[in-house]
DNA sequence: CTGTTAGCGCGTTCAA
DNA sequence: TTGAACGCGCTAACAG
C-alpha cells in the first residue's frame, strides 16, 4: 500500500479510503490511486485489515461430511446467502467425530469469525464451553431436539421418526424392519429411530427388527443391509431406512430380486433426495428443506450480530411424501 | 495474551512460545501458562499471528457448485489431506460463472493463502493475471486439456469423449444421440462432446443429434431431455449423456417406458458415480477419480511451496466401465 | 530458559 | 479532501 501511495503521490490513508470507498476523495486522486493499484498489482491484505478493524468477515462452517449430499446442500444454502453479505466461509469437516469437531471449533475461533455454524446439538463439553464463551452467534443446524447454545435451525428428528411410524401403521403395516448406517455416529438417524420405536411401543407393537452397519450410508450399503435383514427376518412387511440413499439401495435390491413394492414389502426413506423421486415408483419418504436451513441460518446472522439472552429455535419442519413404495 | 502473561507472571513472548510449542520452556512456567490460559479462556488470534509471520495457513478453494456431488467429492479429498497439514480451507462457489470466479480469486488472494485451488483451465483474463502474479502455488483441477498456470490435475475430457465414441462404435452403435446440461457453463462437458464429435467425424459418421437444456444437470433433466430426444429422433440407437446423473435419469425413463436397454437403446454416462453402478443393469460410463485429484493436489503443495518455472500437468486418467447399458 | 525491541499492513482518530 | 500518529495482537530476532 505504501508503494501505491508513493506512486499516486498521496498518503497510505488516502489509498485505503479510495479502495474501501469510504470518506471522500477527489475524482483526480481517486483516478491516480486506481492507476497506481493497477500498475503495482496491489492486493489488499485482509489479515491486516481485519486485525485493525476487529472484524474478519469470516464465518466458520463445521460439517460432519462432504460426501453426504445432505450437507453439501446445506453448505450450498449457506454459501449463496453468504456471498451476498460479503462474508466468506471457512470450512471444516469432522467425519462425525466430536473430538475432531472440538479441535475445529478451537481452530475456527482463532480466526475471529463473525459467526460459527455447526451441525447438531451434541458436542464435547469443551467444545460447548468454547462456543458458549465466544461472543459471536452460534448456529446449530439440522436438529432441534435439544436446547441450543444460541440458535438451532432444523427439525425434530424424533418427531419425523414417530410420524413415519404413524403413517406406516395407518397404511396397515405391522411387522417393522429397520436398516441403518453407523448409528453411533449419526445421532440424528438415531433420534429418528427412537421416535419410531416410541411410536411402535405406544400402539403396542414390538420394536422394529434391525440391521445397522458400521459404515457411512450409501446405496450399496442399503442393498446389502436389506438383503441381510430379509434373510434373517423374512416376516417383515415394511422396512424403514435411515435415509434415502439407503432406501434407494433397498429399492434397487427389490427390483433385482423381483420383490413387489409395496405389495410384498414397503420401503420408507428420509430426506427427500432427488434420487428417491426419480424412480418409476417414487420413494415414500420425509422431505426436509436443506437449502432453507442454510439460508435461514444466514438470515438470523443478519438480524442481529449480538447473542440475545434467550436461545432461538427455528423449526423448518418436514413433509411426509407418500410416494409409491409404502 | 497480555492478560495471560500477567497472570502467569511471564512475558507475552513466553506465552506465545508455550502455546505454539516452539523453543523451550521450563515445565514450571509451562504449567503456569497453561493454567492461566484455561482460567482466562484465552483464544489465540490467528489474524495477528498470520500477519506477524506472513503465513496464513489458509488454502483457497474455488468450486463451480456444491450441489454437484463431483465437486463435493473433490472437496472431500482436499479437506482430508488439508486437515493433516494443519491448513484450513476457505471455500468459494462460482455457480459456473467466470466473473464470479474472478471476484472470488481477488477476495481469496487478499487472505494471503498458501495456495489457491480453482476448477478448470478457463478463467477471465484478469483472473488469470492475478493468479499468475500471486507468488503462491495455483492448482487447476479436473481438466488438463489446456496449458495450466502452475499445476493442472485431472483428465483429458476430450480424450474421454473420444474414447466413449470409440467404445460405442466398436459395440456396433452407429446412430448417436447426445443429451447434455448447460454446455455454455459446463466447459468440461463441452470438451467431452467435442471429443466425441471428432471421433464420429474421423470414422465417417454424422455428429450426434443433440438435446442440451440450459439447466444444471439432474436426474429429472436427464429423464426429460431423453424423452424429447427420442420424440424428435426415434432412430438413435445410443445416447451419450453429459454425466451419470443425467444418464441415470435416462435409465429410469427407459424403465418406465419399457425401452429395452441396451437392446433397443444404449445409454452411456460419465463420472462413475455410485448411483449408476447401483442399478440392476449398471450404467456404462467412464470413471474418474475425484478423491485422488483432491489428495494429489494437496500432495503437490507439500512437495514445494514455491512455483517452479515450468508448469506441471498430472493426468489422473479415467477408466471406461463397460457396465450393462451400452 | 526467558525477556526486550521492533514491526507485520492495515484502519481509527484526530487535526489540518 | 487529505495526512500523521497510533495501535490492533502477535512473533522474529536478538540479547541475556
Amino acid at each position: 500500500m505504501n508503494q501505491v501511495a508513493k506512486m499516486a503521490g498521496v498518503s497510505e490513508m488516502t489509498v485505503s479510503r479510495v479502495l474501501r470507498n469510504v470518506g471522500s476523495a477527489s475524482p483526480a486522486t481517486r483516478a491516480r490511486v486506481e492507476t497506481a493499484v493497477r500498475q503495482t498489482g496491489y492486493v489488499h491484505n485482509r489479515l491486516a485489515g481485519s486485525l485493525a478493524t476487529a472484524r474478519s468477515g469470516l464465518v466458520g462452517v463445521i460439517l460432519p461430511s462432504m460426501a453426504n449430499s445432505v450437507f453439501s446442500e446445506v453448505m450450498g444454502g449457506i454459501n449463496s446467502t453468504l456471498a451476498r453479505s460479503g462474508l466468506q466461509a471457512v470450512v471444516g469437516v469432522t467425519d462425525y467425530d466430536q473430538t475432531t469437531e472440538e479441535a475445529l471449533v478451537r481452530s475456527m475461533l482463532s480466526w475471529k469469525p463473525e459467526a460459527l455454524i455447526v451441525t447438531g446439538l451434541e458436542h464435547t463439553n469443551e467444545a460447548r464451553r468454547m462456543l458458549d464463551a465466544a461472543a459471536i452467534r452460534v448456529i446449530e443446524m439440522m436438529d432441534i431436539d435439544h436446547p441450543p447454545i444460541d440458535i438451532a435451525i432444523g427439525l425434530s428428528h424424533r418427531a419425523a421418526g414417530s410420524e413415519t411410524g404413524r403413517y406406516l401403521f395407518e397404511r396397515g403395516y405391522r411387522r417393522f424392519g429397520y436398516v441403518g448406517d453407523d448409528l453411533r455416529k449419526d445421532t440424528r438417524a438415531r433420534s429418528r429411530r427412537e421416535g419410531l420405536t416410541e411410536f411402535l411401543r405406544a400402539v403396542g407393537l414390538p420394536p422394529a427388527v434391525e440391521i445397522a452397519e458400521a459404515e457411512p450410508s450409501s446405496l450399496h450399503l442399503g442393498k446389502r443391509a436389506l438383503a441381510r435383514l430379509l434373510a434373517r427376518h423374512p416376516e417383515v412387511d415394511v422396512v424403514v431406512f435411515s435415509n434415502d440413499d439407503m432406501a434407494a439401495g433397498g429399492l434397487f435390491y427389490c427390483m433385482e430380486h423381483s420383490i413387489d413394492v409395496p405389495g410384498q414389502l414397503g420401503l420408507f426413506g428420509f430426506n427427500g433426495l432427488e434420487i428417491g423421486q426419480a424412480f418409476p415408483k417414487p420413494l415414500s419418504t420425509i422431505r426436509t428443506n436443506r437449502q432453507k436451513m442454510g439460508a435461514l441460518a444466514m438470515e438470523q446472522l443478519m438480524i442481529s450480530a449480538a447473542r440475545p439472552n434467550e436461545p432461538t429455535v427455528i423449526d423448518t419442519g418436514f413433509e411426509l411424501v407418500p410416494g409409491a413404495t409404502a
